[in-house]
DNA sequence: CGCGATTTGTGCACGTCTTCACAAGCGCCT
DNA sequence: AGGCGCTTGTGAAGACGTGCACAAATCGCG
């Protein structure tokens, strides 16, 4: 594919490729990069400038310029970032060389839409396995895939060799589903249990709980009442959404 | 007691009291302590130390200690918080003394799960319309309400007083619906699209992306296995995915 | 009534993140 | 070849967030 020095996959035979050190804030950031990037070339760009695409990923210039300049030194002054060289090293930076399995614990509600989600095929996921503790949901076909019993997931885990696990079982489920992926081998965990999940040194977990975004936007709306309604106070105090058109 | 001036007591009902001007990380954590507090409450507890609610929240028990002082002092030296006193303050604080009204546009895979979700209403929040562009999908039932056209979403937030959007379109559509969310008079939007949503100032956007959490845990995955292929080279995993040349 | 046990609230130091501003580098045009 | 305009990459400064460690405050008990 790419006849370009590639210093974050070297050839070198049992050598690790030294992944740069990324400052967290960076990290979540380059998803974002990268889908922009990906509207870039669709569209047709071969090049895009830190103006350019921090527009597009909604950020400060100076700021993508130092997230990218973590991954080394990918763009030429006076024209830009080569946008597939750029998509390419953030694809290998963030692992989706290679395509991940997820096992998504759960068919619930929530679950059920996850399972139908395809913008996780689409940016280097594949659901690789349904399951849930409900004796009645197991069996069902869901997008091509059957719901399996959770208790079978020590065999699934390594036939589908699964990297990552969804849970999205109500909260008093939660932990304990967390303890079998633990189990079965499982370090990166997303949990969309309204609830804190206890997991030993090197899990990852990341929690998304779709109200707690919702009470902090309420937190703004209730200030932003609050303010125009004091007299002859309105502070200019932004959040970070402004975005310029 | 203290003469301290409570903030946010709830009996006076016409003035606005002044908000205190919390951190923006403070804010985040308050409704995952708030979700403890319930439950501590549900479980027969009257008064928490920051030890134990920190614990609860899974959080750091002197950062706990710091986002409450925020708010007043509302703590026991020696004894702890009030549980019940603390729920009343983090509710006010969060504007959840009023059920905010939310609109719900986008009644597709994910949009069909959180209008079941149960969640939002269990936690100060009130779906109050479905709405979808799609006329096929307009005139179908989901939990009890009816899906609407987009188009009349501005009868629709006067009659119920819109306070909220939340957008779960496809990306190509989802600038439009928050175009027209701000045209009624909206400024708070949750955004569950994979796009930057461009808004005037004023208005608040929090983005919820699926893939970008996975991603996120892909590159810790990445790093991890990087890390262990370090000594011995037990990385039977992932080495395949250095294919550098 | 005073003392010790307990827990809050916070000053301080440290690390991380953001933003500005500008030198260095690159390509194009004359 | 040389100059000019554009853009990257980064030093430095400041804002923000975190966590330790301890004084101040409170309660219970003898």
């Amino acid at each position: 594919m790419s006849q370009h020095r590639h210093p974050g996959a070297p050839g070198r035979a049992g050598a690790v490729p030294a992944l740069p050190d990324l400052p967290e804030a960076t990290v979540a950031r380059l998803p974002e990069y990268l889908r922009a990037l990906h509207n870039l070339a669709d569209g047709g760009h071969e090049t895009v400038s830190s103006e350019g695409l921090s527009a597009a990923a909604g950020v400060n210039s100076a700021k993508l310029r130092k997230d990218l300049s973590h991954l080394g030194s990918y763009g030429t002054r006076g024209v830009g970032y080569d946008v597939a060289l750029l998509i390419e090293q953030i694809e290998y930076v963030l692992g989706l060389t290679q395509r991940r399995a997820v096992a998504l614990v759960g068919v619930g509600n929530l679950g059920h839409a996850l399972a139908g989600y395809d913008g996780f095929a689409s940016r280097g996921f594949r659901i690789a396995a349904l399951l849930d503790a409900d004796p009645s949901r197991v069996g069902e076909e869901i997008n091509g895939l059957v719901v399996r019993h959770v208790d079978e997931l020590p065999e699934i885990a390594v036939q589908e060799s699964i990297a990552i696990g969804v849970i999205a079982t109500p909260a008093a489920a939660a932990q304990r589903v967390a303890d079998q992926l633990v189990a079965v081998g499982v370090t990166s965990i997303l949990n969309f249990a309204p609830c804190v999940l206890s997991v030993p040194e090197g899990v990852d977990v990341r929690k998304v709980d779709l109200a707690i975004e919702l009470q902090i936007l309420s937190f703004h709306e209730h200030r932003k009442a609050s303010l125009t309604a004091l007299p002859g106070g309105l502070a200019a105090t932004e959040t970070q959404e402004a975005i310029g058109t």
